[in-house]
DNA sequence: CGATCAATTGAGTGTGTTCAATGTCAGTGG
DNA sequence: CCACTGACATTGAACACACTCAATTGATCG
């Protein structure tokens, strides 16, 4: 079985880089790939402050990118699953700003940034893709930043769980109300800016006023309506 | 003298889209070029939503990007002055996320998108350029994230002092411990996530504790090295 | 079954918000 | 020249929410 996922990353199905893409143009983009490797729970992709230029495909598993705000504690600045792309972070002139760090045993597979651009001069599509991710990427942080403005902590958790389910059906063939949680309560505390007290005592309301239903990291949505309500 | 401006646009002199390249490419550059004009205070260059691609250069002036949270209150998501780019947030397939609106009188220079990735494909350093703006961009919000997160009302208005006091003095002539703010407090409150009350608080017990000095909205950097230990 | 560690709950505190009152300044008209 | 007005900034008091620290409960493993 991990012998198909290797095989899909050669060929890059399933890449958001490689949509629309024409098969022998899939073939260039996979020649550049430099290393697919699968990293352990908490093993680190690359660290703050690297040089080393990547971008990097989740293929499975999950991945965090975390960094150390100016007092000194630590912050999680994404989460990505498979098919998204992580490390644009490093693609400006000072290195890597986050640590990017394995949830759960991951596959990933890297792209070496100089190389994937000089292909982008040759390969118009891919040049309109790695634009639009980038477009996207930026997107999403306005996203994130906006939700960080005045949001209790009850809509916030909202918000994440609607986002995280919204992007759990859009890419895997599951489209019941769960959605299960690599990472661990702490990790998505440090997202949301909460302390994880914070964030248990949200849980807990939540799940008394039957919005959800808990099974350790298996999340029932059972009032979707109301969550997207609270997520305001 | 506004002449000389307009001149300059046309030869993209000071655009850090044309950094490194040279005169026949910025030629090239300022063919494309689909508009420069000036923009009254308060006018906006683009909407939330807008379809149309194009990223803009600040001539002259100043520029906020302001989007509408979830529940329904004004945000500013972030400033720009001369030489900086702004509008890498309609990159993505959803247009524009935010409203960009001059804060003064102001000179913009349009460059539509896909002529620019069109050129970018024949000329290399110009797509390197952009691919570095756009990464920048994103490490920028990362940062912008970072700082979100649980600092006090203090910390943020001394790290907006700081970073806005390095951005004038690398790109302007004035290299005095003095900042002149464009925008409104109530936009920089909207940016930093505070309600313009706690701003003006802390604004008072930054001047009596003599960091700064007030004359309007030109600010005295009395205590630089204070300033930078209260943006921790 | 007890030990250990994580997760939850509780009490008290601090910081920013809200709402209201006061102060400041520019512009207008008597 | 001075009083009046309206917009905006500042200050004050009360409140709400999340944080901190501590105690309790729960889960996992030997």
């Amino acid at each position: 079985m991990p012998l198909t996922i290797i095989d899909s990353a050669h060929n890059c199905r399933g890449c958001l880089l490689a949509e629309g893409l024409t098969n022998k143009q899939r073939q260039q983009l996979s020649m550049i790939i430099h290393a697919k490797r699968h990293y352990q729970r908490n093993e680190k992709i690359y660290h703050i402050a690297d040089k080393i230029k990547s971008v990097y495909l989740v293929q499975q598993g999950s991945i965090k990118t975390e960094a150390i705000t100016y007092d000194g504690r630590p912050v999680v600045t994404g989460f990505y699953f498979p098919g998204d792309l992580f490390g644009f972070d490093g693609i400006g002139d000072q290195g890597y700003l986050c640590d990017a760090v394995a949830i759960e045993n991951t596959l990933v597979c890297e792209i070496p940034f100089q190389k994937l651009t000089a292909l982008c001069t040759s390969v118009e599509g891919l040049q309109h893709q790695l634009f639009m991710l980038m477009g996207q990427r930026i997107g999403s942080h306005d996203h994130a930043l906006i939700m960080m403005h005045n949001m209790s902590a009850e809509s916030r958790l909202c918000r994440f769980l609607t986002i995280y389910h919204e992007r759990m059906k859009k890419h895997t063939e599951n489209q019941d109300a769960v959605v299960f949680l690599p990472m661990n309560k702490d990790d998505i505390a440090r997202y949301l800016g909460l302390c994880p007290e914070t964030l248990s005592r949200v849980l807990s309301r939540l799940v008394n006023k039957g919005v959800i239903r808990r099974h350790q990291r298996r999340l029932e949505l059972l009032d979707i309506d109301t969550l997207y309500e609270l997520a305001s």
